[in-house]
DNA sequence: AATGAATGAGCCTTCATTCAT
DNA sequence: AATGAATGAAGGCTCATTCAT
């Protein structure tokens, strides 16, 4: 019965479209309280301050993003294989848009400590990119690239999907990631196997 | 001697910082003002609007990519090559940031011409970076991949670096350029070494 | 007990008479917001803008002095009485000023359309006194003068009087509108005792 | 050869059009100085202030009003001849406007002193066309109408003219002044000598 | 005589937040 | 749980005026 709940669900959605749409400052509180059918006063029995609400769309999104690929990296599957589906997951969640333009576009508003806190959790999702990569070669299937700079390539390129995205445009998120996906193994040297 | 130029270029250039650290909206017309020890109301002898600065800067650092992009892609040099140089002057001036942030996070706060300007510039740049990549592809150079996808692949490596680039950090930026160019290439079944 | 509205009222009352007393443009919402307690930010619950302000109070009272032409011209009274009518019910209107001054001075200050609106509800004022002379001539009572001269000067000489009328000195608005009537039936060859 | 002082008549003629068209408030020196190809700061040289200018448009404006009509008054010429002149002179001057309708509506802004200084000369206006009245019911030619309230209704009707005048419109001033003089003269009881 | 950089006060407006009801 | 009036600080911007050159 947790109606309490689902109003404050109800917030959050409202938020995470607008701020994904006019972003963060452009948002209002009155915008949202519009959205929701609520006075600009109310959402404060739901919320402490705006910046709490970009906080927990901040957080809800890169913890699921780390959540999903915390998964991948635990299977035990091969490291191309990881890799494809982390770019996947990646490429699916950019496509969905939780609140990955919030998350990469408006972070900074957030205070300090909150920012350093989603910024430690970004790394973390970094760390694991870097461990696929990492056990990949160590495992003899992808060459010995310099770790670091592939996964900065590889998590930049996925982290740049939303700005060009278009939902029902002329590509699905499955074809992006298959060809992203070819062109990172590629680059790892991991490639050619697949066509032996 | 041209003193209001000077000054015009200092405001423009303290923007371009404040903007960088702490973002266009973040930024107040104040903090401009005391950087450059003026009052505010007279920052508006060298600016029409807040908005204005940001305009200029988006359009100056867009142009200056193109620039050199252009240059590059005009030049007779082999795909591999061009596609090398164009990511170390790409690296370079994200290392260097012109106003490369600012570009790339809030040119969303431009009115709609002038960001639909700035728009088509940012897709000027990526038709470059594909004329490259088609150019190696039909010269044999590259792998038939989807020009598309590998552009945005590419672009959204490159564009991420300043989010983890840190000046005077341990990698100068033409390791940088070094790392990405060889995974780039490689992932366009170009690698150096790996056709002897 | 619609407090709101009456904190509405007090604005718009305060606003009248500072419009009135120091202009339109000399009034700042600083001190509106003085006049009636409030910051000048919370002013904004209550009113769009200034310019709403001014566009209200000028609505209001064009407003009312059609209401009331419209209800003298709507009479099967004489076109004598009729006049006589209208220029006691001007008089008094001006001399109680609801925003006469603000109507006649600043709505040159209003956006074009609602300056059009009001301008077109003057116009309409003015067509009610038109048709007051009309009909009197048709019916005999005035002599065949230029209607729409007629009108123009009974409506400047009208619409002058806030300009020297004192409240409180020497001449009531019964004995200006009865002096004025009388001038305006002579000059239209309708004066009483004339014809005896 | 006072160079100097064309400037300067440059200067407050710009001034005239620019207040008579916008209204003093709306109009900058910014504007003003650009109407005479000048710097702002540059108009300093001719005027103290801008409400130096305004007094002085003020000031030029009635005072033209008044001399011509101390000529008429000071002329010997019948009663109802010098009413129709003076309000022949009145309308030419209202639709060439010299500065009628900044002096009629702006002249609020002035100093107190210098508000003072035209009423004053406003004033004088009306005395004098109280002496046209007055004079011509000492000598019979006008029914023994209040002199005040005539005054104010011929004045009225006069100083509106401005808001409906349209240069190069239906009317010419000849046209006007006939159909108000004539109009006047009946309402002062003068108008049926005109039919012996 | 003219410039144009600079001032500084003030303007209208926005907005996150609070709180009594 | 919800309202809505009110706050107070800040924001971008305008503008008449000054003054060294």
């Amino acid at each position: 019965m947790a109606v309490g709940k689902d109003k404050e669900r109800e917030i959050v959605d409202a938020a995470v479209a607008l701020f994904r749409d006019n972003g963060y400052h452009a948002t209002s509180m009155q915008d949202i309280a519009d959205a929701v059918g609520l006075q600009k006063g109310s959402l404060y029995h739901y919320l402490e301050s705006k910046e709490d609400l970009l906080y927990r769309i901040a957080l809800e999104t890169i913890s699921e993003y780390n959540r999903q690929l915390e998964a991948i990296v635990g299977s035990d599957l091969p490291g191309a294989e990881k890799l494809l589906r982390a770019v996947d997951a990646h490429v699916l969640m950019q496509s969905r848009d939780v609140g990955t333009v919030t998350l990469l576009r408006d972070s900074g508003a957030l205070r300090p400590d909150q920012r350093e806190e989603i910024h430690g959790l970004t790394r973390r999702y970094a760390e694991l990119v870097e461990t696929i990569i990492a056990d990949g070669i160590r495992s003899g299937e992808f060459r010995a690239v310099d770790v670091k700079m592939a996964t900065f390539a590889i998590l930049g390129a996925c982290n740049w999907i939303h700005r060009w995205y278009a939902a029902g445009g002329r590509l699905h998120p499955g074809e992006i990631s298959a060809a992203f996906g070819e062109f990172f193994l590629s680059g790892l040297g991991a490639a050619r196997g697949s066509g032996d």
